[in-house]
RNA sequence: GGAGAGGUACCCGAGUGGCCAAAGGGGACAGACUGUAAAUCUGUUGGCGAUGCCUUCGGAGGUUCGAAUCCUCCCCUCUCCA
């Protein structure tokens, strides 16, 4: 474990937005190093979307953190609680999961994010296997540790209050449970993104009411996605999935402005604090191309999911195709007809069979705008000929065909 | 149960008889610039071998020379009252 608590404060602050309270964090950290009892560091997930992105991987990069510093990390998969859904307005209870639905989910859980955690350190717990033992009764003590009033504060509760708008009454166990989860594995410490914030404080609250020290709560940031404005979604379509391959996350982790790229590399890069700020310096005095830079958080990243060989292909490949605008080496082809004249082909019917686009309307506007290519020419008509077979077709910058 | 508002393209939203394939914004795509940067600027954004034709404004009918727009019925969403 590590002796130097300054140095784990330093760790566990990194990118964090709020610590409740430091002090406290402080001295237990001082007390696990004294009687050598790591702490319990708690970090809950929904079961029910194993399909992990970038965003996600804050908090388990901080569940890592925690582990290199020598604690323990619990990975909680709410199994129990997704059967009520964190409170969004939407009052309905979801479906149960069966046990093998559970099972296959925690798989690919664990596939996924232990690409970042280690196995062997990693508890993983299900809340099931605690609150299906819960008899009515001690529900109903559970309830009543906690106030209508208080239960209020929360935002998304609040506006609902006065709005007016529907809160079902079982929509305020979803925090209580979670809280009681902290008793349940005896959590020292729980992570969340901020917006967990409120459900982690009464986690606090719960554990003081079963007679337990209560919990520090780190609450980390939602990664901004792609765009840098929005945050990472899925819905939204700017993410980064960490199933994604090589080359494609390479790509879009290159796209991302020069001001987000510090972000990222703040969030979910391994680089010390003090490296990412020494090359933030170079690059404000011109010392390193930025561009350079982003190649070495993408290379970290990739090379996390995919290890160091596939990222080393990737950004060959990235820069072939786009740097030196070479034509990669296996892009669709598509096969002429007999009976065409390889004189006088409509193009934009030849680019709608091959799946380049969707319409012939859409090709015709494409060739209009000079956005389409033949071995390097431009095409500026819709009609053309391709007498020898190999010829490729490049729309805009990703898009090729071969044509045979 | 009663009263009212509304459903328009990928999303948000304007349009309330012809000038409407439908303003504006967002997104997306393309071009310029570049580092595939980001930002910015420009263009495009229903289909069709195409200066025209076809299909589209919740659904089905109707009025009209002509309907996103008016009428009837139906479906859905929201608000207020009880």
């Amino acid at each position: 474990m590590e002796k130097d608590i300054e140095r784990s404060l330093e760790i566990i602050g990194r990118g964090a937005v709020d610590i409740i309270n430091r002090d406290e964090l402080e001295k237990k950290l001082k007390r696990a190093v004294s009687e050598d009892r790591p702490l319990r560091v708690k970090a809950g997930f929904d079961p029910t979307a194993p399909d992990l992105h970038l965003g996600h991987t804050v908090l388990i990069q901080k569940m890592k953190h925690f582990q290199d510093l020598g604690h323990q990390v619990i990975f909680l998969i709410g199994d129990f609680t997704g059967l009520i859904g964190d409170p969004t307005g939407k009052s309905d209870t979801r479906p149960p999961l069966t046990p093998e639905q559970v099972q296959e989910n925690a798989a690919t859980y664990k596939e996924q994010i232990f690409k970042i955690l280690d196995p062997e350190k990693t508890e993983v717990a299900f809340n099931s296997t605690w609150m299906n033992e819960m008899r009515s009764i001690d529900m109903i003590r559970l309830c009543a540790k906690y106030t209508v009033a208080r239960m209020l504060e929360r935002e998304d509760f609040k506006k609902r209050f006065q709005n007016q708008k529907p809160i079902a009454v079982h929509e305020f166990i979803y925090p209580l449970i979670q809280g009681y989860d902290s008793v349940a594995l005896g959590a020292d410490v729980e992570l969340g993104g901020t917006d967990q914030t409120f459900n982690l404080l009464v986690g606090r609250h719960i554990q003081k009411e079963y007679g337990h020290e209560p919990q520090i709560v780190i609450t980390m940031p939602l990664l901004e996605g792609l765009d840098g404005v929005n945050k990472m979604s899925k819905s939204l379509g700017n993410y980064v999935g960490i199933t994604e391959d090589p080359f494609s996350m390479f790509g879009k982790l290159m796209s991302i402005s020069d001001e987000l790229m510090f972000r990222y590399f703040e969030l979910l890069s391994s680089l010390p604090m003090k490296d990412i700020q020494g090359l933030q310096e170079s690059v404000q005095s011109g010392a390193v191309h930025p561009k350079d830079v982003k190649i070495r958080l993408a290379m970290e990243l990739v090379s996390r999911f995919h290890g160091k060989e596939a990222a080393d292909t990737a950004k060959a490949r990235f820069e072939a195709q786009f740097a030196r605008k070479e034509i990669p080496e296996d892009i669709p082809e598509y096969s002429l007809k007999a009976d065409v004249d390889r004189k006088r082909i409509f193009l934009p019917r030849i680019l709608k069979d091959a799946g380049m686009v969707k319409s012939t309307s859409e090709a015709r506007r494409l060739i209009k705008q000079g956005a389409v290519t033949m071995e390097g020419q431009k095409v500026s008509t819709e009609e053309v000929a391709i007498p020898e077979a190999g010829a490729v077709l490049k729309i805009g910058k990703r898009r090729f065909l071969r044509i045979l």
